[in-house]
RNA sequence: GUGGGUGUAGCUCAGGUGGUUAGAGCACCAGAUUGUGGCUCUGGGGGUCGCCGGUUCGAGUCCGGUCAUCCACCCCA
């Protein structure tokens, strides 16, 4: 049996490498352009890193790391998200003392033992922005209208779905309330039961009928925000309105990760199937002093590459580049020597097959190249090429060394 | 972790009720009067029928197991 690649672990190559490279490239691009520099932090790192911030109640941590005790003894983990490890990384350097505001964007692999299914890997690939030491929710909006930018300049549809999980001042008390509130109910489905104990805010979004009409009286997050948190929740939609961002306000959506607080959002979409989410993101100001760092604020963003993927398709490519081929043996010495010439400047493909005319061209047209250039009987004698556009369709002869001086 | 679907050529798939050398389309390679591409035509290469076991004179086909994959739940990017 041949050795294949483990489950839910694909390989990326051509078409969907360039698609990949591409839309790395221009996400990049638009981060920089809003003030964010690159940074990368290991693939590996230690367990406790990824427990404490993203939360041992979640299933992230709870039963999808995939972690292991490296030679050395220590509990390391593949990072199952890109945030952990960027803060890390911000306190490490200590720009948490330096103060004032870091930007950051990353992308690269992360690991979740989960089970595969469409839009869900245990090897995915996520494009990330965090931002430090900005408090003010009109940073919040900028990287929500940076997520914006990408997802649209590939044009892709989506839905903008907002959220204020409030702080510890509010949150804390509400989280009291809820559970207050649902220790006294009866009949919630078996998930909920449990959802109860680990993560309470979770029942909301259950989807058994039954539940949702309980939760009909449950108190309401929205509600019991504090008056800091609600005026900048009302402040991030009037900054979206006038931005002509279109968004639904979605009481239900919560992150996953425990770390988040204040203002969170998804972008999703409706041609995903089940796993919809393509940008995932919000505040959390209280991780980088949750691991060892000043009290910091932070917001930041991760999209699926995976997901964002399928949403979009490249268009056509266009012809360009050199096929170089001979008709007969003797001609391939100088076919070699006037593609490594074009190599240095252009795509050069070197067909080493000796073929007829008529199969050089079949070649050249199948590999979408512009120019076809071929050495024959006469070429050869006269120390020249024959060159066909196969695109204008137009031919014409030249002497070998003016070919790449006309590059 | 739970449920359901699917495993036959590189890809997409045909192969009633078991029965000779397992097929098609696409892709690939070669050719269609001598040095002219995309269309068309002809030919060619390529298959441990996922794997193991069982039933049977005989299994791609029936049964069991196993693995893989897809979709959904859960959760999330």
């Amino acid at each position: 049996m041949a050795i294949k690649a483990l489950r839910g672990m694909r390989d990326l190559l051509p078409p969907l490498s360039e698609k990949y490279r591409t839309f790395l490239s221009r996400a990049s691009q638009l981060a920089e352009n809003y003030g964010f520099g690159y940074i990368e932090t290991p693939i590996v790192e230690e367990s406790l890193l990824f427990t404490r911030s993203v939360g041992e109640s979640s299933d992230i941590v709870g039963k999808e790391m995939y972690e292991f005790v490296d030679k050395g003894g220590h509990r390391v983990a593949l990072r199952p998200e890109g945030t952990a490890g960027v803060v890390r990384a911000f306190i490490e350097q200590k720009l948490d003392r330096q103060g004032g505001v870091h930007r950051f964007f990353y992308h690269g692999p992360m690991f979740r033992y989960e089970r595969p299914q469409r839009g869900r890997f245990r090897e995915f690939h996520q494009f990330g922005v965090e931002s430090f030491g900005e408090k003010s929710v009109y940073e919040d909006a900028s990287i929500i209208l940076l997520a914006r930018e990408i997802v649209e300049s590939f044009g892709i549809g989506y839905t903008l779905k907002i959220n204020s999980l409030g702080c510890p001042r509010c949150m804390g008390p509400y989280r009291q309330r809820l559970v207050e509130f649902l220790s006294v109910q009866e009949g919630l489905c078996p998930d909920c039961q449990r959802r109860r104990l680990t993560n309470p805010i979770r029942v909301l979004d259950c989807k058994e009928e039954s539940c949702q009409e309980i939760y009909r009286e449950a108190p309401k997050l929205l509600e019991n925000l504090c008056d800091q948190c609600a005026k900048e929740f009302r402040e991030l939609q009037e900054i979206l309105d006038t931005e002509g961002l279109r968004y639904e306000v979605d009481p239900h959506l919560v992150r996953g990760l425990d770390y988040y607080t204040g203002s969170a959002f998804e972008f999703v979409s409706g041609d995903l199937g089940a796993q919809n989410a393509i940008v995932g993101g919000g505040r959390y100001d209280n991780l980088v002093e949750l691991l060892g760092g000043r009290p910091t604020p932070a917001v930041g963003f991760a999209i699926g590459i995976e997901r964002i993927l399928e949403l979009f398709e490249l268009p056509p490519r266009e012809r360009r580049g050199y096929y170089i081929g001979t008709l007969l043996p003797e001609g391939l010495r100088p076919a070699l020597h006037l593609a490594t010439q074009i190599r240095r400047r252009e795509v050069g493909h070197l067909e080493v097959k000796v073929k007829s005319l008529r199969a050089h061209l079949k070649g050249a047209d199948k590999l979408n190249l512009r120019y076809a250039v071929i050495i024959g009987e006469d070429e050869l004698r006269k120390g020249s090429v024959w060159i066909k556009d196969l695109e204008k369709k137009e031919e014409w002869r030249a002497p070998l060394e003016k070919v790449v001086s006309e590059l």
